[in-house]
DNA sequence: CCCTGATTCGC
DNA sequence: GCGAATCAGG
């Protein structure tokens, strides 16, 4: 395969769109993620400005630095900054913290009528972590729950009770039960939701 | 072990 | 320019 002007287009779309190189690779079909990634550096995309960006990395970037024969470059990329709508910077949840806003795998049975599992109620949820939910959520796998794996996102999307529901499935992180952006919620530091009980 | 992107370097 | 191999990290 060679990278015509549709793949690259859709590989500058999905990129762009926070996909993973993998995942651009499976769509693509025959080229591996090593490719996908070796071709975003040469378009010199490999920031992903224009969306939703990662904290500036003021790292010089140093990494394999066995075999010194190349002459470095003097070239400074002036890298026009791009606005960074999410700090990313989470306490971690220390001792306390983290309450998990939804069970993974529960049981298909729930009656209607209930509060729904998730859904973490907007106020008390970092905007930033809510706005990256959305945006992902619109483009979830929609996994049954018996098509759920080890690697799946497991956050329930929906009402249990009707059809439309179904799970995320984007890929998980190595052990996290939920993608990325979900872990996001999942795990809040705690806030000030405790004034609120009934 | 699963995954992520980053880099090198022979082709 | 390409991408496998490798590196570095979660």
């Amino acid at each position: 395969m060679s990278w015509t002007d549709e793949r690259v287009e859709l590989l500058k779309k999905m990129w762009t769109e926070g996909q993973s190189a993998s995942q651009i690779a499976k769509e693509l079909g025959g080229v591996t993620r090593n490719a996908v990634i070796g071709k975003v550096h040469r378009l010199g995309l490999s920031n992903r400005a224009g969306g939703a960006a990662e904290p500036a990395k003021p790292e010089p970037k140093a990494k394999a630095e066995k075999v010194e024969a190349k002459a470095e470059k003097p070239a400074a990329q002036p890298a026009a900054e791009a606005p960074e709508p999410k700090p990313a910077a989470k306490p971690a949840a220390p001792a306390q913290a983290a309450a998990p806003a939804a069970a993974p795998a529960r049981k298909a049975i729930i009656p209607a009528g209930q509060p729904l599992p998730p859904q973490p109620s907007a106020n008390e949820i970092d905007p930033a972590a809510l706005a990256k939910v959305g945006e992902i959520e619109k483009h979830s796998k929609k996994l049954s729950l018996m098509e759920l794996t080890e690697r799946t996102c497991k956050w329930p999307i929906g009402d249990p009770a009707t059809e439309d529901f179904w799970f995320c499935g984007l890929p998980s992180q190595a052990g996290k039960p939920y993608c990325e952006a979900h872990v996001g919620v999942a795990f809040q530091p705690m806030s000030a939701r405790r004034d609120r009980r009934r």
